[in-house]
DNA sequence: TATGAATGAGCATTCATTCAT
DNA sequence: AATGAATGAATGCTCATTCAT
């Protein structure tokens, strides 16, 4: 009777695997046996999953896209600054997925694969805010694209400078972004 | 005698062509041996100037920095949003640079000498603006921080879906973000 | 289940390798390949076994300690001088290991690792040697020197000029050097 | 007016720098360049004296020989075991000439250049001793090769464990090696 | 003669991928 | 499915040699 073993999990678990693993060298630095290691398995059991190293990474960045979603999702989609926030690189994990993240923008320009991924992650996110925007704003697609603007932008520089923007610091510049924006809301976002 | 180089001016133009090269083919991609092509030399020469690959991306990315730095001090220090929108990636030349930018922010927190690098560019930009902002606003490095943010945020997504953001959707992404913060300001910056 | 190996009998057939590749092409001109193709594997393989090029050099080189001190232990530890004289470069293989071990000394004033096993080496002879001329003579350790010396003396002479230098030689000089010496100790060693 | 040079008293200069480089770096690894510079000139001079790196490092070969030839000359070319000693690595400079020299030894059996140089040497030395040993030996040659191979072995041993073998102890081991064979001499050597 | 910039071949090393077990 | 030994191509780096000045 052969090992049974639920493939898809398997998968996932390999790709969370990745995430860590990526984390910690570099999306430049990991090695499959890094990788393998972080997973407690040996490179040749990633063959059975992957077809090769690039798919290992691509399957890396939808875990980091999911999770990043999920947390949105968990906030109750609601359009709130102090909501959005959550968003941002506020705790070791969260600076994790964000180093994760920004290391992928630096190679989606190379690979249509990470570049899709990418493209369907702002779709999604943007669709999902614009739809929470429509009653408060005539041009709720623009605010959408300018509150990820907003979290990108102030994410990115908390990611590199991790020591100069503790969570409050975060916040706050959150809020001087969004905060005339969503002044001119005519009414409350949901 | 031999012949008579200009070494700073050699460095100079190896890491320009170390920009190229890393435009072409990613940060991860790249090969001495592209930079050395690039550059109209053998991998050979590029020993005399860097000690080590690592270096000459390094150089790379200090001749990014220096390009946009000099790029805003182009526009005279004003810091009126139609001339910040100028660091945006509008054209070819600076969807490279920015390509070349993200591609860093990857590494960053891998290189403690990227990293450096990456904080003097902040610094400096933030710095600059703040002191321009210094009558204006009553928290003007946050403005300032808020305004490195806003131009983050799009660039990057501008950078990631080039097709997607034409110049003029950039700024309006930007003046959506900037516009009400700019209207609360006490006194038109200079 | 994976292709099962000894690793140290597998580590052991790399070093006979390596001392087969040192022989033929010398300590300084032994390239990775050489080695490699000595034992029939190719680099990558060797990168199993040994971090890196000096790892494999110093483990040739303790195969070669090793089999000089079988040699003397294959004699039954008796010291007397036709017993000696097997350590000299009689024939085609011991004076390859004669030309590894020389390659050595020159190399060993600047490798910390490679001066530490030739000084193990020495000391385990010379432990050897005055045990048996303990009783034989007041000052055991000082004869012990003297015979090595003398092995050494005679076995570089001979490992330089090989053609001048056959085993009928090698052993007169080593009489010559010997003989007298032993002659004046008070009982014949064991 | 071109620069008056003597050719050869700079070639012989050259070659005193390769001597200090070689001792400073071992035979593998000095550099041409390490060579120019401890003798305060450039790569590209060198070339002008020498063909090849080859006939640098064999020029520095000379070099040693000359000199380890002309201690012992200003010997008096008494054939006496203090005298004899002098050969030893007994002070710094020493040292540094027999760390050359067994660099040398490694790399002779790979060079017929080398071993043409090493034997001239042995053949110069031996021929000097069995002059000085004729009346007092039947056998001066036997007992001139037994003086060089004493020489040899101590001096081997002192130079790979220069700490445990400071000059007196080197000294002795010469006497208990020589002393026995010199008492059972016919005649005093001169 | 001398300089030193540039060449370019050579080599160690890394690592994704394969495959016998 | 999983192992991990072995492959072998890829590539950064070194450095002897060359040559324009």
């Amino acid at each position: 009777m052969p090992k049974i073993v639920d493939h898809d999990e398997r998968r996932r678990a390999l790709a969370r695997a990745a995430v860590d693993a990526v984390a910690a060298s570099g999306l430049d630095g990991v090695k499959l046996s890094d990788i393998a290691r972080a997973a407690g398995v040996t490179t040749g059991a990633l063959a059975h999953y992957f077809p090769d190293k690039d798919a290992v990474l691509a399957a890396a960045l939808e875990e980091v896209c999911t999770r990043l979603l999920s947390r949105m999702e968990a906030d109750g989609g609601r359009i709130r600054i102090v909501e959005i926030a959550e968003a941002l690189p506020l705790d070791k994990a969260s600076i994790k997925e964000w180093r994760v993240w920004l290391a992928y923008w630096g190679r989606a320009p190379f690979s249509e694969n990470l570049r899709v991924i990418h493209q369907q992650y702002y779709q999604e996110i943007e669709d999902a805010l614009t739809a929470g925007l429509a009653k408060a704003s005539k041009t709720p697609r623009l605010v959408a694209a300018a509150i990820i603007a907003a979290v990108d932008g102030v994410g990115t520089r908390a990611t590199l400078e991790p020591d100069a923007w503790p969570p409050e610091r975060q916040r706050a510049l959150l809020s001087a972004l969004l905060g005339p924006l969503f002044a001119g809301l005519k009414f409350k976002p949901a």
